[in-house]
DNA sequence: GCTTGTTTCAAACGAGCGTTTGAATTTACA
DNA sequence: TGTAAATTCAAACGCTCGTTTGAAACAAGC
C-alpha cells in the first residue's frame, strides 16, 4: 500500500483541494444533489459514453428527480463539462505546480541543469494517478471517461478540451524544449503526441486489447511500478535520434 | 503525392484485396445496397459514435431504405460489427503477411539476424497507412472510427476487438521477443501497450491535442514522414533500459 | 408465363429521449 | 413567524429511436 502523497515532500502542495467546506452548515445532506448528479454522471458517461447515457439514468442512479438535472447545470452538454471540470481543473493545476517544484528544485542545484525528461513526465503522471488513488472510486472512473473524451469527435467535447488542456501544454511543451534541445521544434511536436497518446492509453487503463500486456492484476493500481515502466519508456523515445531526411525510404525500400 | 505501394516491392503481395468479382454480372449497380450501407455507416459511426448515430441517418445518407440496414444486416449491433471486419480483417492479414515477408528476407540473408523492432513496427504501420491511403475517403474514416473503439468500453465492441486482434498481436509478440531478447518478457507486455497507444492515438487522427503537435497540415496524410518519425520513437522507448527493482522510487522521492 | 425466392418499400409499433412546466416543498433570512 | 427565494417533484411535451410487418417490385429458372 505505497502511497505517492505520503512518500514526498514535493507533493504536500498538492492537497487541499479535498472539499469547498459548507458556509454556515448550510447543507446538512450525506452529499447535495448537485454532487450525487456529478458523480452518478461521471460513472455513466464512463460506462456508455455520452449520447448512451440518459438524464434518466443518471437521476435515477443518482436518487434525485430528473428535472434536478436541468436545473442545476442546463442541459445535458453542460453536465457532461461539469463532469470534467471537476475533476480536470484540479489535475492540470497539480501538474503545473509540480512542474515549478520540479525547476526550482533543479534551479537551486548548484550544477543548475535542466528537468529530465524523466521528471517532466513525472510532473504529468503523478498528479493524474493522484486523482485515480483519492477518490477511490471516482478518480479511475473519471481517467477512463477522459480516455474515451480524448478519442472523441464531438465538436462541443473536442473544443471543450482544448481550452482545458492548453494552457497546461504549451507549459510542458516549453519544458521539454529544454530538456531536449538538440531535438528539432517540429519533431518534438511529434514525439509529445505520441507521449500523448502512450499517456492517454495507459491512463483510460481500458485494458481494450488486454491481450498484448499480460499483466497480472496486482499490478494495475499499483501506480509507482506503472510510472517506473512508463516513463523510460516514453523518455528515450523523446530522446532517440532524429532520422535524417536521407535515410527517407528506410522502413520502406530496405529488404 | 509519394506512394507507398509503387515504392516498395515488399508491398506489392498486399493487393489484390479490391472487390470480390460479381460473379456472372448478377449485381451491375454502380455498388449494391450492402456496401452502400456499409459506407455510411462507416462514415457516420466515426463521426458520431455508435449510440449517436441511428439506422435513419444511415439509410438516408446511402439511399436506401430504412428497412434496407436490419433486412441485410439483422441488427444495429451486426451492422456496426460488418463496418469492422470489412477492413480488419483485409488489414491484419496484410500486417501478418507483411512480417513473414520481412523476416523471410531476413533469414535468407547470410548473417541472418532478427529483425530489427523498426522493421517490426513498420510492418504493423504499412498496411494501416495502405488502408488509409487506399479509399481516399472511407479508410481514413475507419481508423478514426478503431480509434474510437479502442477506448470504447461497451462489452460487445470489446469482446468483437479481441477476437479480431488476438491472432496478430500474439505473432507480433513473439517477434519483438525474438528483437529484445534482453527485455523480460512482462517489461515487453507493457511496452507493447504503449506502443499500441501511440499507434492507435496516431493512426486514429483525431488532433485531439492539436496545438501539441503544430505540425503544418501537409504533413498529415504524408505516411512516409509520419512512419519515419513514429518507428524511431517507438524503436527507441522499446529499447530502453530496464528500471532496476533498487531505483523504484526515483521518480517520486529524488529532489 | 408462371412460380419461387430475393430484395425494396411505406407504414406503423412501442419505447425512451431531453426538456419544460407549474405546483408543492423546503430553505434562508428579516 | 412570515415572506421570498431556492429546490424538488410528478407529469407532460414533442420527438427520435430500433425493429417489425405485409405488401409491392424485381430476378431467375422451368
Amino acid at each position: 500500500m505505497t502511497s505517492l502523497a505520503t512518500q514526498s515532500t514535493n507533493v504536500t502542495a498538492l492537497h487541499g483541494h479535498a472539499e469547498a467546506a459548507p458556509k454556515l452548515a448550510e447543507k446538512v445532506e450525506i452529499v447535495d444533489t448537485k454532487s450525487r448528479i456529478l458523480d452518478a454522471a461521471e460513472e455513466l458517461f464512463m460506462e456508455h459514453g455520452f449520447e448512451a447515457t440518459s438524464l434518466r439514468l443518471i437521476t435515477t442512479a443518482a436518487n434525485v428527480n430528473l428535472a434536478a438535472a436541468n436545473y442545476h447545470f442546463g442541459s445535458k452538454e453542460e453536465l457532461f463539462q461539469a463532469v470534467f471540470t471537476r475533476r480536470l481543473d484540479p489535475m492540470n493545476r497539480d501538474r503545473l505546480t509540480l512542474l515549478a517544484t520540479f525547476e526550482e528544485a533543479a534551479l537551486a542545484n548548484p550544477k543548475a541543469q535542466p528537468l529530465t525528461c524523466e521528471k517532466i513526465i513525472s510532473a504529468m503522471f503523478i498528479p493524474a494517478l493522484k486523482l485515480s488513488r483519492d477518490q477511490e472510486q471516482g478518480g479511475k472512473n473519471f481517467l477512463r471517461l477522459l480516455g474515451r473524451a480524448y478519442a472523441d469527435p464531438a465538436p462541443f467535447i473536442r473544443e471543450f478540451l482544448s481550452n482545458q488542456y492548453a494552457d497546461m501544454l504549451s507549459r510542458f511543451r516549453a519544458a521539454f524544449g529544454r530538456a531536449l534541445p538538440h531535438i528539432p521544434r517540429e519533431e518534438l511536436s511529434w514525439r509529445l503526441h505520441f507521449v500523448m497518446g502512450s499517456l492517454s492509453f495507459t491512463l483510460a487503463g481500458t485494458d481494450v486489447l488486454k491481450m498484448i500486456a499480460q499483466y497480472q492484476p496486482s499490478d494495475i493500481g499499483n501506480d509507482e511500478l506503472l510510472l517506473k515502466r512508463l516513463a523510460p519508456f516514453l523518455a528515450a523515445g523523446l530522446r532517440a535520434p532524429v532520422a535524417s531526411s536521407t535515410d527517407k525510404h528506410q522502413w520502406f525500400n530496405e529488404t
